[in-house]
DNA sequence: CTGATAAGCCGAACCGGTTAAGTAACGGCG
DNA sequence: CGCCGTTACTTAACCGGTTCGGCTTATCAG
């Protein structure tokens, strides 16, 4: 309960509050001999800075902001986001900086959201998640000067700096690996078309298909479990059944497993799943399931590394953090004949 | 963007600073007149009070603490924590609340952020998950005066305030749901006993088996995939095999389904399961889980608003939540006779 | 010995609000 | 008419830091 201030530490060491803030904050304007005493001092009251206060007066929060901007019921769902803000904080903490996360509804409350904590001042910068074709929140971001780093393709990312994993590539390698296996014919279970990687994985499907000269289609969801079974079932109970579907999440994965259980058709057996961003939930079905893996965590601390970046002075510019692995499982195998 | 600060508005509206604070915040002192052409002039000029100057003046921070010790690889694998989290946040930013949340290594870490926001002032209070059989953060947060209200049982809780879902009741439920099926055995694979609500259900558990003349064994586990799928394989392969298994939560349920189903063994023809906190997982599987289930988001907003009302003076209690609700899927039934 | 330079420190303004204390105007009442 | 209690504001202190201009004093070149 000790509520130390800066002035109290003045006071016993003799000097003034100004002396003391320039010895803690390790700049210069004090000899050394003040300095150690100083943080002696402080060590033994144990002073800890008061954040409102530095806030104020320094103009900088020591926190970074993350919209989550999808529903309650999705968040909860995918594994995916939990692992992301993980590795965010994994990086914050060290740095003792603070994460304000925020879940909204849509678009437009992410959007306030910005405008809100450029106005309070509440964040030196922000990570944004889930990037669009043509994102509305690029230039809002520009014309509030708030420091972000986005998740996404830079073709996506109009110049801001971003963070980026190969989705082309990966999708290249899934479709690659399955044609390898002997398929003709490959399915796609995707998000909705406005998410700028679904987007990109879309064109990356299309050209691999008739690269490999696959049947190929694309059925659209909103990534949840039940659009994803919903999808699933139709693909195998309505016109030419493909062989193999590629899915774009594990949790669509997942229910499309059951799905296929429920029909009693078996995996590989009578048709090929792979599922995106490999998560436990891939390992722990049976048969498990093939994955086009990425490590998450790692994701969100490499995003958050480049956001310190960016407030030191770094120069924008887009970085390539990795291309998803494909880890082949027991959900893969040749076509039936 | 330049920023619009009260001084502003003051001019603006020919008074002074005060007047306009008063008018801003509905307390008496200005004239309804007044008060309404600041409003008018504050609303244009899109004027947002600066978080940290209040905090600093007002000693609170409109924030509430929440801190989650769990491995970064459980809360990927748990849907609960992003459940109870968006649960928080939904009531919050409601309030204009903001929510800091922090991801640790153990309780240590946890006592560690609690003795650094008290000292930072950073949070009005806190929401302690996860308690534990004489938890150790319970004196702490009493020294610290750190305004808190426990997720767990009163009988835990050390008349703290706290909100609990009776387990002792939802473990009758679930027990005699299986008695009724005609089971003469059951296992529980459980979370670590530490966990005062693993440690409530062991006991109700131990009660319930004895009540209906069951034969009954526990296995404890640390909540994950791996350890669940673990118990459950050496329940279904070592000694005399349990016909019912009751889980702890529902990742390991459906980890102990993949095993069940890699045995050769049939669900429920063999052997029941039913899960816990059920979440979607339960529902995607094939066949789909019979769960206890419990409403995590609003569990979480339940929380916060009995945390609300404690900052606004409220009497400290034991306030129930609910009782998790048994919900019958596809994988129970009758025992093989 | 003198003047310039710089290191080390002080005092005070400042960030943007909240709030206690003080003041002027007004109206009711004996 | 004078006294008193409200009402509606204003003034200024304060929260706990950061930072800038300026004052001493020591150092050193000329």
């Amino acid at each position: 309960m000790s509520r130390v201030t800066i002035k109290e530490i003045a006071r016993r060491c003799g000097v003034s509050q100004g002396a003391v803030s320039y010895a803690l904050n390790n700049q210069p304007g004090v000899s050394a001999a003040t300095r150690a005493r100083v943080l002696k001092v402080a060590a033994e009251l144990e002073w800890v800075p008061n954040r409102a206060a530095r806030q104020l007066s320094a103009a900088r929060s020591e926190t970074f902001g993350l919209v989550l901007a999808r529903s309650a019921q999705t968040l909860v769902e995918e594994p995916y986001f939990m692992g992301f803000v993980g590795g965010v904080q994994s990086v914050l903490s060290d740095k003792s900086y603070a994460l304000a996360l925020q879940v909204v509804a849509d678009l437009d409350e992410e959007q306030a959201t910005y405008r809100k904590w450029a106005a309070e001042r509440r964040v030196d910068g922000v990570i944004v998640v889930d990037l669009r074709v043509d994102d509305p929140r690029i230039p809002l971001l520009r014309k509030l000067g708030l420091p972000a780093v986005l998740v996404g393709d830079p073709a996506l990312a109009d110049g801001m700096p971003c963070v980026w994993t190969d989705g082309t590539a990966a999708m290249n390698a899934a479709l690659d690996y399955v044609a390898s296996l002997g398929h003709r014919s490959a399915a796609r279970v995707a998000g909705p078309p406005e998410y700028g990687d679904v987007w990109i994985r879309d064109r990356a499907f299309d050209v691999a298909v008739r690269r490999l000269d696959l049947e190929g289609q694309v059925c659209h969801t909103d990534f949840s479990a039940v659009e994803g079974a919903a999808a699933t079932r139709e693909l195998l109970t309505v016109g030419p059944r493909p062989t193999a579907i590629i899915y774009d999440n594990d949790l669509m994965a997942v229910a499309g497993l059951a799905v296929v259980q429920g029909l009693g058709l078996r995996t590989p057996d009578d048709v090929t799943l792979v599922a995106w961003d490999d998560s436990t939930l891939c390992r722990i079905t049976h048969p498990a399931l093939t994955a086009m893996s990425h490590n998450i965590v790692g994701y969100g601390a490499e995003v958050t590394h480049r956001l310190l970046d960016l407030l030191n002075g770094a120069r924008p510019q887009a970085h390539l953090y990795s291309t998803p692995l494909l880890i082949v499982r027991d959900s893969s195998g040749r076509p039936p004949s």
